[in-house]
DNA sequence: GATTAGGATTCG
């Protein structure tokens, strides 16, 4: 049945079918029985047909409608997306406009597949051909109503331009060249666009002023022209700018901000154009045009390779009239050696690249010819694309034959394949992750390192000097509706779906809302760890019976050990041949006890312990053929209070050449570890946790923000009882014993996507970055 | 109300 006009929206109640009953719209559940029911309201959205290529090529029409008749106070879920299929999708395009009042019977309702993008409706009704029936009541003057004032502008889809006229369209950029100087008085961007109806369409645009250019970052993003005019080219349309022409753009990325990128201090711009942006958007990821795309990372990039590259400018050089050397990194590391150009250091503009030369990130790329024109301008700390970049391997001036050549790259002259490059405005949606990941870029790079099965597969048993933290009462303040959690990132990334976040290409950094499912190590005094920054190892928090072993042998047929720096004290124990010896550096004799530094010979663990309590830094020691040594090092190589410091077996030298600490004002971990030739392990905390929104559920790592995330430092946990319950409590509250899933809070967390490589295969990880306690 | 370009690898 076809679309059916009537002249007044009364007359559209007039033609309800005595059997069908009007249903408000807020209403509609995927429960609801549809049959004997219709809806009216308005058309706030019409998008165009398309043919859907999963469902035969059959056509499809997508609009959004808004109910009219409603209490003031409803404001949720006022309006639903209706799919029209087939011949009802053509016969509502060409019937129905904006702003139109329609009724719709005989509909299906179904699951709507966007709803927690667009938050519209839960629902969405589907219209067929065959049985649907639709009344349509045509709007009032073009002057009137919201929507009509939208419907200024009219675009036309590619595939209708006529010859010799004027238009406006939208389109997906498939290919652009950035502006280049043209052999007339203009600069000149040539550019090739598609919509929905998959016609290519190229396009050139003249304009003497370089900031009235499209501003194009990359294939993919959508592009609105205004008053062009159509030629036909060697068999193909055309489009040229014209008189009074603008050209505004959007990137292409699903779901980010619908930000126009334009020169134009007035240009129009609403929510129609939002729609057709987003439709766009939504019909090009599908196209497989962003999935083409050349960027790549220096971490894959291969010799010989044309790409696109996204990164940071360090430093510039000219090097001669035709080249200027642009130093730069995305802070990640070449598999292949890079070319280091040498260049004198007052030639240089912009912060050393030593450090980052050293690590294998700096990339040194020669722009040649008219590309100078844009890298003079370009200030260190830019942010900006090459495209069409070119790898090259080459030997350095020093270089032996034998060694592997290095990896240099070119953006040669010309601007075939559309080579050029250009700065990006720091705050772009899609440099988000760059930045993530060069301010993260030193705890990545160490992370990276880690052996990733290690933090997740190995959960020690629990160490007996830390004792279980009480089973609380959950913290009754959890609250559904409010984040238990607050994210102190500053950038300001796109909330994503779990389901999203799983899909996404690492690395990442994103946001997500999510309740807890599970966690892991149930046992919180598990998640207490030993951490080696040097050699990466991670261990448990050694139990006080391995502890209280290495003690009782370093004792056993001790004779006190004789330094000639020391002044020593010794006492008999209650067992018989055991003498407790205690050391200081003579220059400290006659300090006050919390000042010295006391070497404790021939003690248990418990006498230690006990000691400890009188004396704030206690080095246990053992002798070695009448000299001093530290003990083996499962066992802590200082005692502060309640505090033990562990060392890394693996690292430590154990010179323990450095004895006197002349002049130290107060003794912290890692100054007597250096001291004694120790490698200190620091405490850390590391919970994975298994989030959960709905649409996905993934296992996050809390580890290198775990400290802040609790407001508990892990040394300080370490030797205390209340922070071990601190911890305790909050993970009571966020996942309270025996609650179900639904009554559990939300968290706002900042999440850093990145892989790591597991027995050469690249593994995706998820850590929980930048995301605290909210603490009342 | 003219003209430019109209994609399709440098060669350092």
């Amino acid at each position: 049945m076809p679309v059916q006009k009537v002249n007044d929206s009364s007359d559209l109640d007039a033609k309800v079918p005595a059997h069908l009953q009007r249903t408000a719209i807020t209403g509609l559940t995927v429960t609801s029985d549809p049959s004997h029911r219709c809806v009216k309201a308005r058309v706030v959205h019409k998008g165009p047909v398309i043919s859907c290529a999963q469902k035969d090529g059959i056509e499809m029409l997508r609009a959004e409608i808004r109910e009219e008749d409603l209490p003031q106070s409803t404001t949720e879920h006022t309006s639903i997306n209706v799919i029209f299929f087939g011949t009802l999708a053509k016969d509502f395009s060409q019937s129905v406009r904006q702003g139109d009042v329609v009724l719709l019977a005989d509909f299906t309702i179904k699951k709507s597949p966007s709803f927690l993008r667009d938050k519209r409706h839960p629902c969405q009704l589907e219209m067929d051909g065959n049985d649907a029936c639709v009344y349509v009541c045509p709007s009032a003057a073009p002057s009137q109503g919201p929507s009509c004032s939208e419907a200024k502008y009219t675009y036309v889809p590619l595939n209708n331009l006529k010859h010799k006229t004027v238009v406006n369209v939208y389109g997906v950029v498939t290919f652009f060249k950035q502006p280049f100087p043209s052999k007339g008085s203009d600069y000149c961007s040539t550019l090739k666009i598609t919509d929905q109806s998959d016609v290519k369409v190229s396009c050139s645009i003249f304009s003497k002023k370089l900031e009235d250019h499209p501003v194009i970052f990359r294939v993919g993003d959508i592009i609105r022209l205004h008053r062009f005019k159509t030629e036909i080219f060697n068999d193909s349309m055309t489009l040229l700018n014209t008189y009074g022409w603008s050209a505004v753009t959007f990137d292409g990325i699903i779901d980010s901000p619908v930000d126009p990128r334009t020169s134009s201090k007035s240009f129009h711009f609403g929510e129609s154009d939002k729609n057709t942006v987003q439709e766009l958007r939504q019909w090009a990821a599908s196209q497989s045009l962003i999935s083409n795309d050349p960027t790549v990372s220096l971490s894959s990039v291969h010799p010989g390779m044309y790409f696109d590259l996204t990164c940071q400018l360090l430093a510039k050089a000219v090097m001669d009239s035709r080249c200027i050397l642009l130093k730069v990194w995305d802070g990640t590391k070449c598999e292949h050696p890079l070319l280091n150009v040498a260049v004198a250091s007052d030639a240089l503009e912009g912060e050393s690249t030593v450090a980052k030369d050293r690590m294998n990130l700096t990339a040194n790329v020669l722009v040649y010819d008219n590309h100078m024109e844009a890298a003079q301008d370009l200030k260190p700390g830019t942010f900006l694309r090459f495209y069409n970049l070119r790898s090259l391997l080459q030997r350095a001036p020093d270089q032996q034959p034998d060694q592997a050549e290095h990896l240099s790259f070119h953006l040669h002259g010309g601007t075939t394949y559309g080579r050029g490059l250009r700065s990006l405005p720091a705050g772009s949606p899609e440099l988000q992750s760059l930045k993530s990941v060069l301010e993260n870029h030193v705890d990545l790079d160490e992370y990276d390192e880690v052996n990733d099965g290690t933090l997740l597969e190995i959960w020690y048993t629990p160490p007996e000097a830390v004792v279980l933290p009480n089973d609380e009462e959950p913290d009754g303040e959890a609250d559904t509706a409010h984040s238990y959690t607050v994210r102190t990132c500053e950038h300001n990334t796109q909330q994503l779906t779990l389901a999203r976040v799983k899909r996404s290409t690492p690395p990442l950094s994103c946001h997500v809302r999510a309740r807890v499912k599970k966690y892991h190590p149930q046992q919180l005094y598990q998640c207490l760890k030993l951490f080696c920054s040097k050699c990466k190892t991670m261990k448990d928090v050694p139990d006080d019976g391995a502890v209280a072993k290495v003690f009782r042998e370093s004792a056993r047929e001790n004779q006190p050990c004789d330094e000639q720096w020391a002044a020593t004290s010794s006492a008999s124990s209650r067992e018989a041949g055991r003498t407790i010896s205690m050391h200081i550096s003579k220059d400290m004799v006659g300090q006050s006890t919390h000042m010295q530094l006391i070497f404790v010979e021939g003690t248990t663990l418990d006498e230690i312990c006990v000691l400890s309590r009188d004396y704030k830094n206690l080095v246990p020691v053992r002798s070695e053929n009448g000299r001093m040594a530290l003990m083996d090092l499962t066992a802590p190589f200082l005692f502060s209070g309640d505090k033990r410091y562990y060392g890394c077996k693996r690292c430590s030298l154990n010179t323990f050449e450095n004895h006197v600490f002349t002049g130290v004002e107060t003794y912290d971990g890692q100054a007597v570890a250096e001291a004694l030739g120790v490698q200190l392990m620091r405490y850390g905390l590391l919970i994975q946790f298994e989030l959960d929104d709905g649409t996905d559920t993934l296992e996050a790592l809390l580890w290198e923000n775990a400290e802040k995330f609790f407001h508990v430092s892990a040394v300080d946990a370490s030797g205390s009882q209340d922070l071990q319950d601190k911890i305790q409590t909050i993970i009571d509250t966020i996942q309270p014993p025996q609650s179900s899933l639904e009554e559990r809070p939300w968290l706002d967390l900042c999440l850093s996507v990145y892989t790591v490589k597991d027995n050469n295969i690249n593994k995706v990880c998820y850590q929980i970055t930048d995301s605290e306690i909210r603490e009342e």
